[in-house]
DNA sequence: AATCATGACAACCGCCAAAAT
DNA sequence: GATTTTGGCGGTTGTCATGAT
């Protein structure tokens, strides 16, 4: 048995949503929430798919999100998120406030990719191109050794399988495989005295996030470089899954 | 001025996984 | 445990705006 349908398309609108629609939306979630996404078209009045309705919400309506133009920051960081993540275009939003992972994975289609090409970048392989043998590796060998000695040290080895699709299998006793990013890259926790098996959520200690990007220190920023090597050092743990 | 090509982005579709029954 | 329902995600398409010819 197929999966039924969210909604009755018979009687729902498609394409562009109109201001009043948009209005109606609105006026709903700012009275009652975002509860259940079936049930929310009848009640707000709207002649639309639950789904259709979720992702008005979520991509243009939401109240901060910010609209507008990509900073030059945000290019990089989106590039340094893709090296990592692929297209986890949810994971990558969830790293930049007010983004959506529509509107990242649009600007990456229409955008990054061309200026990676115009740099000689693959957008996939985050590779130079035509040149295969490419093989720059910045090593955390040092630092790796270190973290060993605290018995919790993940490394992201060289591709040869499948990518792994979930960062959250990452680290769970098998070796780790980024199949299109050649860095060995050490991750490990920043704050040694929180278990393993915390849940990843919002943390306080330990790299704040532009560090653990390598971008340049913020104006509250407490973080020590390791090593002297602050860029590339990334904390997966605190990529927020959902 | 008209037509065509291209870019940008909003919206849809189908699939998957988790939750509910 | 099996099935159904729902929310969420990534890929793709459709449409409008803009620039080139």
């Amino acid at each position: 048995m197929g999966r039924s349908p969210c909604c009755e398309k018979a009687h729902t609108n498609k394409g562009a949503w109109t201001k009043e629609e948009d209005d109606r939306l609105v006026a709903y979630i700012k009275a009652h929430g975002e509860g259940c996404w079936r049930s929310l078209p009848k009640a707000a009045g709207l002649l639309r798919c639950g789904k259709s309705c979720r992702l008005r919400w979520i991509n243009y309506l939401r109240p901060d999100l910010k609209r507008g133009n990509f900073t030059e920051e945000e290019d990089e960081l989106i590039i340094k998120l893709h090296s990592l993540l692929g297209n986890k275009w949810s994971l990558i939003a969830g790293r930049l406030p007010g983004r959506t992972d529509n509107e990242i994975k649009n600007y990456w289609n229409t955008h990054i990719r061309r200026k990676l090409l115009s740099r000689g970048i693959d957008p996939v392989s985050h590779r130079p191109i035509n040149e295969h043998a490419s093989n720059i590796t910045i090593s955390f060998e040092a630092a790796a050794a270190v973290r060993e000695e605290k018995g919790a040290v993940f490394r992201l080895e060289e591709p040869k399988a499948a990518p792994i699709s979930n960062p959250a299998d990452w680290g769970q006793g098998k070796p780790l495989k980024c199949p299109d990013l050649n860095l060995d890259l050490c991750i490990s926790p920043p704050c040694p005295e929180e278990p393993m098996n915390m849940k990843p959520v919002k943390r306080e200690a330990g790299l704040c996030f532009s560090c653990s990007l390598g971008l340049p220190k913020s104006a509250d920023c407490k973080c020590s470089s390791f090593l002297g090597l602050r860029t590339a050092m990334l904390d997966f743990r605190s990529l927020e899954m959902k």
